[in-house]
DNA sequence: ATAACCATACTACCATACCAGTTAAGCGAG
DNA sequence: CTCGCTTAACTGGTATGGTAGTATGGTTAT
């Protein structure tokens, strides 16, 4: 959060940019208040822009504006997590089958690319580039079957769940195992294998449903004091067959 | 559009709403202007909650933001519209799926109600009204799945079919065959038949296509000059066989 | 000791002022 | 008449000022 901001662009969405990423990262924690005085004081900008970004962080699920009262980062909520992720999961599941008709080769071989990417990220234990070539990998999906103007929607939804996702950091998912889901979601769709692209990535964005009732339970001071609704369980039991229920 | 606003509530949204409503409508045409200033001054506000609005509908694809140019309601794009409504059916077909596991039978007497009130409002011939109904129907089912919160995201995206919607107004698909799918939606949700409640919204999401290729040849002046991507006319070909190429 | 009150210091929201960049019209030179 | 420059009138973006409402801490009355 220490970059500065680049006072020839446009001043709003960069402070958006910075203040999600703080949040995500958890370097702001859920409670913490901001204030558009201080938050401006800090980078040198004034209110304005600073407000702007309060409100798209606000639709985005991050923070919680009252009126007169001030802005605080929302705590995870198990409900919204669940939400976004269900939402994510049946956009780019649609996306996976439909780049089995659709998706041209070169676009097989940018993934492919990102892949190794991701392999020598992991070699190096890097887990922020890791994170990085991860996006890339699913917006470039989306771009492969030209729904490139319904990413940044995506990436509105990913918000609650990149949240979580830094929260697992230290001992996530192992990246081998993402990256071979990757693997198989490319290979499937390079056999234009519909069914089994949507089911390679169906499994892959439920991943987070197997540490998610395990880092509530860890860090429940950063958690809202609510439940998964009921569509997550039953994805989350489809697929993992159990640890979802609260207990 | 001739509504006031209420000072004693937030005035940023409320803009945004009449705004959003008056593009949807077609009261305002691609291609024209929107100032900060002038529309200020319609409603006796300043130009900052204004501007927010303007932001918010730049987001959801409605106008195009050309710094220090000025701000431009955008033609109809096919892909824009084609991309909006993957997306949406995406979702609401998931939210189909699920709701045959998940929701309780109060959801479906509230969905049976809504449908009993687009039948009034059928026969009253009030297509506004049998819009709201419908969105109305939309919105509940999502609840239905304690998917509340994925609403917003819904409704952003569907900025972009309900403009289509509001042009083929005159001679819409018949209100009768929407009413229908609605019911057999709601049938195959109650039967707890998982793969036809899908396939029902499939179906009535992909109704829009039947109708698109002909607006864009009805009214040239309104549309991009773009083209729908593959996906799109996929999916168009695999309902309805044909009437969705340029040609 | 406790409870009610009030002054103060915040907050977000809206209004206003200022700035930099774009556009286009008008004027002058060729 | 045509081309090029200047300039004035816009634009959106940012900064700043004003206002109403909310939390808080200290003081006073009970």
């Amino acid at each position: 959060m220490r970059n500065e901001v680049d006072p020839a662009a446009a001043i709003a969405p960069q402070i958006y940019r910075l203040l999600r990423q703080a949040i995500v990262t958890l370097e702001y924690l859920p409670g913490q208040r901001l204030s558009e005085q201080e938050i401006g004081a800090r980078f040198g900008v004034s209110r304005q822009p600073v407000r702007e970004a309060f409100i798209k962080l606000s639709e985005a699920g991050l923070v919680r504006i009252l009126p007169q009262r001030g802005t605080f980062v929302v705590r995870i909520s198990l409900k919204d997590v669940a939400n976004a992720r269900f939402v994510r999961e049946a956009v780019e599941v649609a996306v996976a089958t439909a780049a089995c008709a659709v998706a041209p080769p070169e676009a097989l071989d940018r993934l492919g690319d990102l892949i190794a990417l991701q392999k020598e990220a992991a070699a190096s234990d890097d887990q922020r580039l890791f994170l990085r070539y991860d996006e890339a990998f699913h917006r470039t999906l989306a771009e492969a079957v030209e729904c490139a103007s319904a990413w940044p929607f995506i990436e509105d939804v990913k918000a609650q769940m990149d949240r979580v996702r830094y929260l697992s950091l230290p001992a996530a998912s192992p990246m081998s195992l993402l990256i071979d889901q990757h693997a198989e979601i490319v290979k499937a769709i390079a056999a234009r294998d519909a069914e089994r692209a949507g089911d390679a990535m169906r499994l892959h964005l439920r991943e987070i449903l197997n540490s998610l009732p395990r880092l509530a339970r860890a860090h429940p001071e950063l958690f809202e004091d609510d439940e998964m609704p009921a569509h997550a369980r039953e994805a989350a039991s489809a697929t993992f067959g159990r640890d979802v229920a609260p207990a």
